[in-house]
DNA sequence: TAATAATGAGTAATTAATCACTTATTAGTT
DNA sequence: AACTAATAAGTGATTAATTACTCATTATTA
């Protein structure tokens, strides 16, 4: 990986973020990262594959944040983990995400099995714990994940912290 | 408003839901709604006045909704509207919901303030209910919105209805 | 007949991608 | 070390296609 190449990937995520995938022109990269616009091409193929390149990188980092998750053990920890999810992600990844949020409205982008592993393993806690319908708990959960997640994103609400103590308090986690 | 502009509203709200704005060209539009490209400019002046004649639309249609919860009265009934909101969409407005929330990602495109009159009814309900943080529950209630909206329209989970039996019995609505 | 609706050919600018070319880096042989 | 050949990194001009948009003209309606 050289230093153009990052430069390349870090430019184009800033603006696939900020602007979106489909309105940001290659040119558009090739400027805010210092490069040729071919050098784009030699790198990555085509624009989608720059795309591509950005979003393996995304996968790769949000694998560490479910990997905590699996690994809490029992169930009210695993639960707790899970809540607490959107606040472990730091500033610096938030174009990552924002990006990740985006693409999942631009059809044929979205992976709903991305997370099946994880919605298991939240049923199985609720299972455990003796949750009359295990798995519409798990799904609520990944909607409040998806939600606050979203609204941390978007607009960084002030209560973000009364929030999680909100919700922890209602599965007395 | 002539049969053609409606038809140009119709197509350019199905390829702006699907495909995104920004990668659906205007010839496109006229394409799918047997038209002239000329048409859309002499009607809509520009694409973006396309667009926002779609949301204008789309912002009129969501009024019918959140009257409704405005309407409710009791703080317990307040609540459970409002938890049901995302039940409430019509198939018929599900293009007009994904382009809302795919346009939230596309900076600038995020009022945060649209919800704010909601945001007010649903913390005093929580209030007079005596809950210990009205505002953080509020804040929790619009995430499970967002979130749950999200996954009808993404990919319409199959135990939707489990879900709201679910949140329900947590507010004991 | 006057206004509006609708067309379709045209335009300048931008798009993703290619290409011939130059510069740097590495590897192999003396 | 030093020379050389091969590979990779990087450039910038260029391309064909597409873009949003205009405008002169024709059809339709009031």
């Amino acid at each position: 990986m050289t230093e153009k190449q990052e430069k390349i990937l870090k430019a184009a995520l800033n603006l696939f973020a900020q602007n979106g995938y489909a309105s940001t022109s290659t040119s558009k990269v090739a400027k805010e990262a210092g490069v040729s616009e071919g050098l784009i091409f030699r790198h990555f193929e085509n624009k989608e594959g720059l795309l591509k390149a950005i979003m393996n990188m995304a996968m790769e980092s949000s694998k560490q944040l479910i990997t905590e998750v699996m690994l809490a053990g029992e169930p009210k920890k695993v639960i707790r983990k899970m809540l607490e999810l959107p606040y472990q992600v730091d500033r610096s990844h938030y174009d990552m995400w924002r990006l990740t949020y985006a693409l999942k409205w631009q059809m044929n982008m979205y992976d709903s099995s991305a997370n099946d592993a994880l919605r298991l393993i939240l049923k199985d806690a609720f299972q455990q714990l003796g949750y009359e319908d295990p798995e519409a708990e798990a799904e609520l959960v990944f909607m409040f994940l998806d939600g606050a997640s979203t609204a941390f994103l978007l607009h960084e609400p002030k209560n973000k912290a009364d929030v999680l103590k909100c919700i922890k308090k209602k599965y007395n986690v």
